[in-house]
DNA sequence: CAACCCATGTAATGGGTTACATGATTAC
DNA sequence: GTAATCATGTAACCCATTACATGGGTTG
């Protein structure tokens, strides 16, 4: 079996979970799993033809209510690369983009005071990230998987709320005003 | 100030970290960076090019025993540039791309044993990329920050380890041919 | 003397986002 | 009647990776 593009396997999933049309595909995405993997309009369309064409999936026109739309299922091949993809022993991949890691990596130079200030702006981050995801708990709903996953999100800036918190509460004990790097020294020779 | 591009904080980072020529900062961008914030060498070297043209750095060739090089050095308005960067209350960005979290979000069809086999390849990852990170921490050696910032990936990884074992163990009290979708439902009214 | 590291760069390609375009329906 | 939502799509653009090209130096 020729492996699929991961776009490809979005569409996929989202079908068989029951979003059957592009519209349903797209709202999903901006909602749910763009926390940690993000779709565009502009993928999914292509996507959807794409699939259709090489016989992955079945399009059907429908009127609802006089307005139309195109909803998709599943052909036995499509199914068959979807669960291929879900029970798969390859390492699934793992990408990372994180700016703020990326300011404290270079952050040497700065005093301990400005540290503790870039300290908080993480904080204030992962909390309102946190926040958003809360939000979105009772929309979950009946999901199972996607309660799952939602769950991990939240438990993940829990975590790094809490990690930035304690690394700040041990630069607290520094001198404000010496170097960054210096003080990390300090602190990381004692743990 | 008009802001820069991300591979050009990045570039001024380097430099003023004391990466001061290309080479050496695909070098840490490849073992060090690149595990929160990827840049590749078609990024680094053009981008060198264009903070050099608009007088952000200043590059001087070297002769290092017959190896020519350029060496760059930070210019009072490159250095300005990075320095506004680093201690900037703008809400860094921060996005995952987890194939594997895309998996659990449309595994609700599988039966139990297949989702536990998935949270296998989940945990297997975690524990390689903590194997890979603790590695490098003899590497990163003085700079107090780059041990920072290691610090703080393998805590992650290790702290996903823990979860999924934990949601494992938790599944494994479920019977293992049901739905997923259902197993989970009923861990999660519990919790 | 081969393999690997140092060192700099470019071009092709691929992936993805944004903005735009269109139009019907529903809720206020 | 107007704003929001449902619904589908495309084109321009941006960003990033990969592969390639080149060549000198060092190590086994």
């Amino acid at each position: 079996m020729t492996e699929l593009s991961k776009p490809a396997y979005v569409v996929l999933g989202m079908i068989a979970t029951g979003r059957r049309s592009g519209y349903a595909m797209s709202r999903t995405a901006k909602e749910a799993t763009r926390f940690f993997w993000a779709t565009s309009d502009g993928q999914i369309y292509p996507q959807l033809r794409k699939l259709s064409d090489d016989g992955f999936i079945d399009g059907e026109r429908e009127q609802q209510g006089g307005r139309e739309r195109i909803v998709y299922s599943l052909t036995p091949k499509g199914r068959e690369a979807l669960d291929e993809w879900l029970t798969s022993s390859e390492r699934p991949s793992h990408e990372l983009r994180d700016e703020g890691l990326l300011r404290l990596f270079f952050a040497e130079e700065l005093s301990v005071a400005q540290l503790r200030d870039q300290i908080g702006v993480m904080v204030r981050r992962h909390e309102r990230s946190l926040e958003v995801l809360e939000e979105l708990a009772p929309k979950a709903g009946d999901r199972a998987c996607a309660l799952l996953t939602l769950r991990y999100g939240i438990d993940l800036h829990r975590w790094s709320v809490d990690w930035y918190d304690e690394l700040d509460q041990r630069l607290a004990e520094e001198p404000q005003d010496s170097r960054a790097g210096d003080a990390l020294r300090a602190i990381q020779s004692l743990a």
